[in-house]
Parts: structure tokens; C-alpha cells; sequence
DNA sequence: GTGAAAGCGCTAACAT
DNA sequence: ATGTTAGCGCTTTCAC
């Protein structure tokens, strides 16, 4: 049932090595044999079966993306947007990408061992970096291809792309103290996970540089979910004397803050600033919208990619690693004129879709 | 570098067959020789080239999933989690992963021919049906497997897992009448895709069973974004008279009309009921939560990759469709007591987590 | 209980 | 410009 190049060459009285060559783009193949090879590869229906190019070939030509869950439900905004740009760049490149969702633990390394053992993909984008990461660890020990998103203190030179959290989130506080606030708190995630205590860095950076003093209890641990924003923060409403401003690690928390100051009576933007970082679509659509640092995840998704193949290709990346400063895009939920009625009192930055970042 | 079958066989003094045969189980091996076999390839890091065995055995063990891409953004919160569902149910079965993202049209379908024909995956996963959807015609004239999540109207019987969002939103229907509802507006999507003509009809049903005179106008469409929700609500709340109630499509569209509804002043559950469909978590922590109909996508994702096994693998599934009815989940936005301030008048319905839906 | 050998479909080195 | 051939690593039939 299924053709294969033999049968092309056959109805052409060919050999397979023209047919192959015809069809690969080889230049010592008659113009008009490379025509007729085209034609009846399209009339039959021929595709060259992957397996056997990729035995022979000893490549994948594939791209595998592992991502963590973190609970019972996966529901990462993120995850969609970033899959997307991996998928464009691969399929750009004739790769394709494996995908598989696995617990942070023994299933998840035995997936990367057998990925790259079984010769299933080329290399790997890593996600949701770590601050000592094993995964580095270990495919940097193995000499396999893979590209990250975040840095890993332990490997720092590692192949990354990074977003600068510390300079977002120091932007963000400079824009909260020029607002007049002085009562900042911050709702962090574990500190295991390297992109938070960049941000938290940025927080602490932004304090120090006013001056201010500061109180251990505005520093408080949520979970990266609505549900944690929203706990933690109400704890925070609850200290004498009350922060005035609430920094969200990510735009889920501050979701789940907004969430807590509202059913606390408590105007946001008015009598609270909440602030995320992300920029995800939510963060435009929150009653008021959200305040955040919007980082282009669907681009950086691309990048990781197109640095991975060129890691596999030429075996070294053109740029080992990049830093990308994130957007400030200050909205209502920081400003004194948003609150829970009546219209917006102006409009909001505007936010880019799927721009390209210049390189 | 990479350890193959020849390597492990050299070592042990044996044939290449019966390393084979020790790991893959059989039993007319040695007791001693397989304990030797598996030591032997656990030592050396032997795992089977992917590629060698299906090229060998005609088959990839790898499925499908091309998502849809919608606009500039893609991000759907629904479709995360049911890819865990999916992935979850593959790797359960050593089967991989293989995921692509594609707007609609002609690179679409030359993925889904390229994948099919270059034996890259032996069967797929189908999303967002619509009512004619050429996957379902072309998949089945081509005699490839696959499971959809959705039904379509041009081939009622292929195999599928559907929603009944007609009975779901009927339910909701009659929740809103007997709060007293009378005027009922309803925000749909493009009426191509199924499950909006299908939650349309529940609408008109719903509508029909209480002999409520209606007006085309209640009738709006967006197009499954907060952002669509938002604008089409903002005109249904110019109506006169205004509607009493607003139910969205999924959630992300009720989310929208929430935030329209609370701009132009009107209070969520008070003076309008908003209602959405999917219980994604976001539907959870909106202020205030969101009444919705529950669908257990990441259970969905598990069946129909199920159901695709039991095709490609015998043939044919034990049961070729199902229709899992959706949970009314009542929260504060179609209650009276739902307001922008205070506490909430009573606790959220429970929200299941990944549970086994009955089968 | 074990081994020899064929062959899956492709690409490329090496003829001609 | 085209053809012959080897071989990628695996599973499985068949022989012993």
C-alpha cells in the first residue's frame, strides 16, 4: 500500500539512486529525468518514509520538548504560546517536534535518556530552568544538543536564552516608588526555579536603590497559580500597616491578588497597586488590567529553536546565549485612576503580537 | 558512540537474535542468558534505535496532534491540558508524542499527508472539529486512524469522543430561568466549528422549553477570545432593553463580557448573569467566579488516545463514540449574591480535578 | 535454547 | 548522467 521509492523507480525504469538524487536537489540529474522523477513521485503519492532516512542518515531530524507539570492540572498560558514558536521554527527546518508532558523526577530523566539514547531526536529546548539543574548536567555530560529557556546558575555558559527578570521587575519598581509607594510587597515562586529569583533580585534591587526600609513580611511564597496568588496575597492584606503595592512573580499571581484585594473591599490601582509579569492575554483582559512586564514567549520559543539546529548542524551556536529585556506595559491596575467602575481613564499600552526581536 | 544490538551481542558472546529475544521478553530463552542480556544492556546504556525498529516493523508507534493555530496568539488554555491527556495516555503505552501547530488550510493538510505518508505517525489525534471538516473525509478515505475530539456532521459515525454541549448548556439554560431570567443574550463562535452550533442549540432549546419570546438581537457572535467577548458584550449591553443575562461560548468569552460588564458599571451576578462553558481554571478566580460547565478535557485526552490504540492496534475501538455530558458548575456570576465587593455569599460547587469519568 | 540470514527503505560512495 | 551496491540497526523466520 504504501509507495516507496523502489516503486518510483520502477515505473520509470530508473534506478533509485536517480529517483533519490532527482528528488534531493542533486545537480549531476538530467533537467528533464529530474522532471519526470517529480512528476510521478507526485502522481503516486511518494514520500520518502522517515524511518529509513533517518536509519540511514543516523539523525532524527526531530526536536523534543519535555515539559514539567507542576500539579494536577497543566494550564500554563505560556506553554501553548512557546510550543508554537518551537513547532514554526522546527517545521521551518523540515524538523519536527516530539512533545511530552512528565513530572519534575525519575519518569521525566528517563524520558531525556531514552529520547537521546533511542535516537528519537537530535536535541532538546528545556523549560522552567532550575537553579542547579541536572538536566544541563546531564546532556552537557552526554554531548547531546539542547537549548534553554533561563539560565542555570550551575551551568551559566550553557546555551540559553534568557529574559532578564531582575531588570524587569527593577523597571516595575521604579515606576511603583515614582508612584509614590513605599509599602511594596513581592509574592515570590519556589526558589529552586531560577527565573524567580531573578525577579526577586529585581524587587530587592528596586527597594535598596530608594532606600526604603523594608519589612520581611512583605515577602511572601505563592506557587506561580492563580489559586496561590490569591491565598498569599490575602495574608498580605492582612499586615498592619498594609503594603500599598503587590508584585505578582507572574501574571497568574497577580490574577489571584487582584482576586484577594477585591473581595477585601479594596480598590485596585486605587488603594493597591497589583503588578504580574508575563504579559499574557489574561493580563490585558483583568478588571483593571494588569500592570506587567511582557516578555515575547512565541519569539523566544522561535530563537530557542533556530539555536538548537544550529547547535546540531554546525555543532556550535552562532550566539551561545542572549538576554532579553522585557517590556513594561503599565496599566490601570497600578494606576491611580483604575479601579473596579466606570470607564478606563486612558488606554492601555499597547502590547505586540508575535513581533520578531531584533538579534 | 551509541551502543547498538551488535555491540551488547559481542559482549556476551552471542547472537544478535537471542539478545533480542532476552529483551523483548520472550521465553524460549535461557533464564540465565536474559539475566545476563539485561545486565549486560542496563551496563552499556542500550536502548533500541527508534528508527531500526520501525523501519523494521512497519510501524512508528508515534501519534499525532495538530492544533489549530486561531490568530496571532495561541493560546488556549484548554488545549494544554488535554494535550497532557494525551501525551499521558501515549507514553503509557511507549507510544510518542508527535505535535504540530498549523493555522487551518494548505500547510495543514500537507502535514497531516507528509506525516501519514512518510510513516512519521500511525494515526492522529483530531481537535476542534467542524461541522464539514475534510481531516475526518480525507483521514478515512485514506484508511489512516484517528480519534476526534468533537463530532462531525458530514460523518456522523467516525470514531470520536464528543461533549453534549447542548445538553450542558440547556442545563445552564434552566439554571437562569429559574433564577428568574427572562431576556437571555448568548455569545457564540464562528457556527462552523461544532461545538458552537451545539451549545447554540441548547441555547434555543432552552429558550424554546420556557416559551420565552425572543430577540435576534440576544443573539451575538464572537470569536472564543476574552477580547471578542469583551466587545460583543459591550454592544449587547446596549440593548434596550438590556439583557438580564450573557452567556459565553467557553470561558474565555464569558471572561470578556465580564469585564464589559463591570466597566459599564453593572455588578456580576447582581445586575447581570454571566455565564461560560469549559471550567478551565481561569473560570475558577475571575471576580466573581464564574459559573460554567465543567468538561474534563485531560480525561478526553487520555480516551481518545485510548480509542486510537484500539484502532491502530486491532482495528477497530470497543466503542467507536461517546458523548460525556459536561457539569453544570454554579458559581457567584449568575447569583444574586455575586457582587464586585464583599465575601461571597456561598461557597464555589467543588471542581474536579483529573477525575475518571465513567465509561 | 541459540544462531544465520533476510530485509524493512533509504542515501551515498563508488563505479561506469 | 545514471546504475550497482553496501549498510544503517532491528526483528523474525527458519534451521539446528
Amino acid at each position: 500500500m504504501p509507495v516507496t521509492i523502489n516503486d518510483v523507480a520502477k515505473r520509470l525504469q530508473l534506478s533509485v539512486t536517480t529517483v533519490s538524487r532527482a528528488l534531493a536537489g542533486y545537480d549531476d540529474v538530467a533537467h528533464e529525468t529530474r522532471l519526470r522523477v517529480i512528476q510521478a513521485a507526485r502522481e503516486m503519492g511518494y514520500v520518502p518514509k522517515r524511518a529509513a532516512r533517518q536509519l540511514r542518515l543516523q539523525r532524527a531530524e526531530t526536536l523534543g520538548l519535555i515539559f514539567p507539570t507542576l500539579g494536577a492540572r497543566f494550564s500554563d498560558p505560556f506553554f501553548s504560546e512557546f510550543m508554537a514558536g518551537v513547532g514554526d521554527g522546527a517545521s521551518q527546518h523540515s524538523y519536527d517536534l516530539l512533545v511530552s508532558v512528565a513530572p519534575p523526577g525519575k519518569a521525566e530523566q528517563q524520558t531525556y535518556q531514552l529520547w537521546a539514547h533511542s535516537g528519537r531526536v537530535d536535541g532538546f529546548i528545556l523549560v522552567r530552568m532550575r537553579i542547579e539543574d541536572w538536566r544541563v548536567a546531564f546532556l552537557t555530560e552526554q554531548a547531546i544538543p539542547f537549548v534553554a529557556f533561563g539560565r542555570t546558575e550551575t551551568h551559566p555558559n550553557a546555551p540559553h536564552i534568557g529574559v532578564d527578570g531582575r531588570a524587569g521587575i527593577l523597571d516595575l519598581m521604579r515606576h511603583l516608588i515614582s508612584l509614590g509607594h513605599r509599602r511594596i510587597a513581592f509574592i515570590s515562586a519556589p526558589e529552586a526555579l531560577t527565573f524567580a529569583t531573578e525577579r526577586l533580585q529585581g524587587y530587592r534591587q528596586g527597594l535598596e536603590e530608594a532606600g526604603l526600609t523594608w519589612d520581611p513580611s512583605w515577602l511572601a511564597q505563592g506557587d506561580l497559580t492563580r489559586q496561590g496568588g490569591y491565598q498569599t496575597a490575602l495574608r498580605l492584606l492582612d499586615l498592619e500597616p498594609r503594603p500599598t503595592a503587590i508584585v505578582g512573580v507572574n501574571d497568574l499571581t497577580a490574577l489571584g491578588a487582584i482576586r484577594a484585594v477585591q473581595e477585601r473591599g479594596l480598590r485596585v490601582g486605587h488603594d493597591i497597586a497589583v503588578a504580574g509579569f508575563d504579559g499574557t492575554e489574561a493580563s490585558e483582559h483583568s478588571h483593571p488590567p494588569l500592570t506587567t512586564l511582557y516578555q515575547p514567549v512565541y519569539d523566544i520559543g522561535r530563537r530557542c529553536c533556530q539555536m538548537l539546529l544550529e547547535i546540531i548542524v554546525q555543532g556550535h551556536a552562532s550566539k551561545p546565549d542572549s538576554l532579553i529585556r522585557p517590556n513594561l506595559i503599565v496599566r490601570e491596575s497600578t494606576s491611580p485612576s483604575g479601579n473596579d467602575k466606570g470607564r478606563p481613564a486612558f488606554k492601555d499600552a499597547a502590547r505586540p503580537l508575535r513581533e520578531e526581536t531584533p538579534h
